[in-house]
DNA sequence: AATTAGCACTCACACCTCTTGAGTGCCAAA
DNA sequence: TTTGGCACTCAAGAGGTGTGAGTGCTAATT
């Protein structure tokens, strides 16, 4: 299905007129609009070929023509020119990222919002990927008696936290025995070869009796294995209300009702991820469009993601969510500029 | 305006119609559905008496009545009920709240997904308010040259924490001693106590360079001052666009769009839990309607809170955010119900 | 063979009018 | 004070019509 010249110059025009007045477009406004030197009745027969191509839909018989998913990867596939942001957009966005407090945490939150406020979409942002890096320090810290604070730190300085209720009567220099134990045999490895069974042989030379050292492990088993937990951040659902490919109240609740589960957005943004890496795509941004997304009520949706670097091993996801009649080469050149100013931000922090 | 008993039956007929019919009643079904024992024609003319007095109002000549803001007030303040729930819901709340994790913050949010699901409205909860309270313990944690994990423990065992950037020469040692130095002459003071200042010559007699010394503090303080930023979490936006209230878009994307400033939200909340502390109706429930709110698009909206408490000094709030035409007695029941188990979850955590 | 003008046909949408019915206020009688 | 009765109101829905942007197809033109 090679796509001829004009095919693609009528598909372009078609997608790039659809997105700004979001009205069906005709071959009569198209030659209007485009200088193209054919007539009106030779773009018909051009569009009824893309139509049988499955590039093109009609609403129904007597409206113009809209883009189909198919139609829409082609675009962003081969006729999409990524342009450049103006400056003083660029500016907007540094002026949110760059205010920033210093931590990771605050850096991705204000890169998100910018993200939403810009590009006037959802946009999400999934802290790193932890599963591959290691465990660097394992500390705990006495708050009182019965209580511990699990402090651990993982390669490229990432470091979670977590109060755990431990037996009131274990003294804060057994709970050091146990943690330097424990640090001792297990820093170094990876995070998905910690088990609760190597955790347990780990501190077997604490010298505490057994029944108590375990709930202390078990608590610090939890608190590591919740370090890798991906968090999401999903930022400016309700934009997607003012957007008129929402204006039916039913399409919006889907939406809105889907993006609630943040579990299902994270894992759905993972996936890509996935999908993007075994393609060797990794440093570029991943398109899903439509029908390809497989998530309820997102089917006239498209997902942007791209990804972060934190240090040298560790990235997560950050992108939108928007209509999939949006304009795609502006969008993403948004993305790849926060995406730029986040990196930027992150790698001055750990300086 | 005093309003006599029978105006008071007629006015919580209307009102009881109303929430579950979500159509303006007239006279005549007010009579098909109570047992009253007047014609409609005399209904007719309680009716229109209760309009004078600003308790009802009609959408049009020839529609019936609904209940005005000063209505639903009159009809919170003294015509309901609260019955108790069944025990099918009350397991059913039970259930979701009780198998939480052992942190406050986990049951929080259980607790907020609990009454957003059983409402069907917004649920909100504010992490405790902790201006009263005061430092217990600071400690530094060194986790790699040049970052330290500052420890933040208040009463009532609150842990806080940031991971802050110093001098890269600076050693475990150094940090030690300031860390020692302050939390010796800090702890037991009020949060609100503490500035800058106080916190300056606190460390005075750890013998560091004052330049690198303040580096240090500022960001221990930074660290102190942002344990008490308030937290809000909403739940359930969405549920929002599947009432009938919302089902025009604009009032949803108004609401919503409020919704997403969560700052406004908590600053709004704290405001009503202020008022209710003066008037000393502390451990019960609190009700906003309508107009009452001071808030963008939530002209539909009423709130309903009500206070958790942590330990014995510190308390934070939980609700709801839905249409004011809600079935009052039900919601409340069920928010008092939430309420409860948090309290005890929370009790049983710290035991 | 590709392009174009022309024409009959389609169909969502906007706009009208008309009817219906639940509701009202008011009055005069009970 | 209550009630039956009556004229009046008005939102909402049903039905009908016109408009216009769009289409596909065919026959003529390049």
């Amino acid at each position: 299905m090679a796509l001829d010249d004009r095919k693609k110059q009528v598909l372009k025009a078609i997608v790039d007129d659809y997105v700004s007045t979001y009205e069906p477009v005709g071959s009569k406004s198209l030659i209007e609009k485009h200088n193209f030197t054919v007539s009106s009745a030779t773009l018909r027969n051009e569009m009824a070929e893309l139509e049988k191509m499955g590039l093109l839909e009609k609403p129904h018989t007597s409206a113009g023509r809209i883009p189909s998913d198919k139609g829409y990867r082609e675009y962003v596939d081969s006729l999409i020119s990524v342009d450049n942001l103006s400056e003083s957009e660029k500016e907007e966005i540094s002026a949110r990222i760059d205010g920033s407090v210093d931590d990771v945490e605050s850096v991705l939150k204000s890169a998100t919002s910018a993200l939403s406020e810009t590009t006037g979409f959802v946009s999400l942002a999934m802290s790193p990927r932890l599963q591959g890096s290691y465990l660097s320090q394992l500390k705990m810290l006495m708050i009182e008696p019965g209580k511990v604070l699990v402090v651990v730190v993982l390669s490229a300085g990432v470091v979670k936290d977590k109060v755990v209720r431990i037996p009131n009567f274990l003294t804060g220099e057994q709970i050091n025995r146990i943690s330097n134990a424990v640090e001792k045999t297990l820093s170094g490895k990876p995070l998905d070869e910690i088990t609760f069974v190597t955790l347990a042989t780990s501190a077997k030379d604490a010298d505490i009796p057994d029944s108590f050292l375990n709930q202390v492990l078990y608590e610090t088993y939890v608190t590591i294995k919740q370090a890798d937990r991906l968090d999401v951040y999903l930022e400016g659902e309700h934009r997607m209300l003012s957007l008129p490919d929402f204006s039916e109240l039913g399409r919006a609740r889907d939406l809105l009702g889907t993006l609630s589960h943040d579990g299902m957005v994270a894992g759905y943004v993972n996936e890509i991820e996935a999908l993007g890496r075994e393609e060797g795509k990794s440093d570029s941004y991943m398109i899903r469009i439509g029908q390809e997304i497989a998530l309820e009520g997102l089917e006239d949706c498209s997902f942007i993601t791209t990804t972060y670097k934190l240090g040298d091993t560790l990235s997560g996801n950050i992108g939108i969510i928007g209509p999939k009649r949006m304009d795609y080469s502006k969008v993403i050149s948004q993305i790849n500029f926060v995406r730029k100013k986040l990196n930027d931000e992150i790698k001055r922090l750990s300086e």
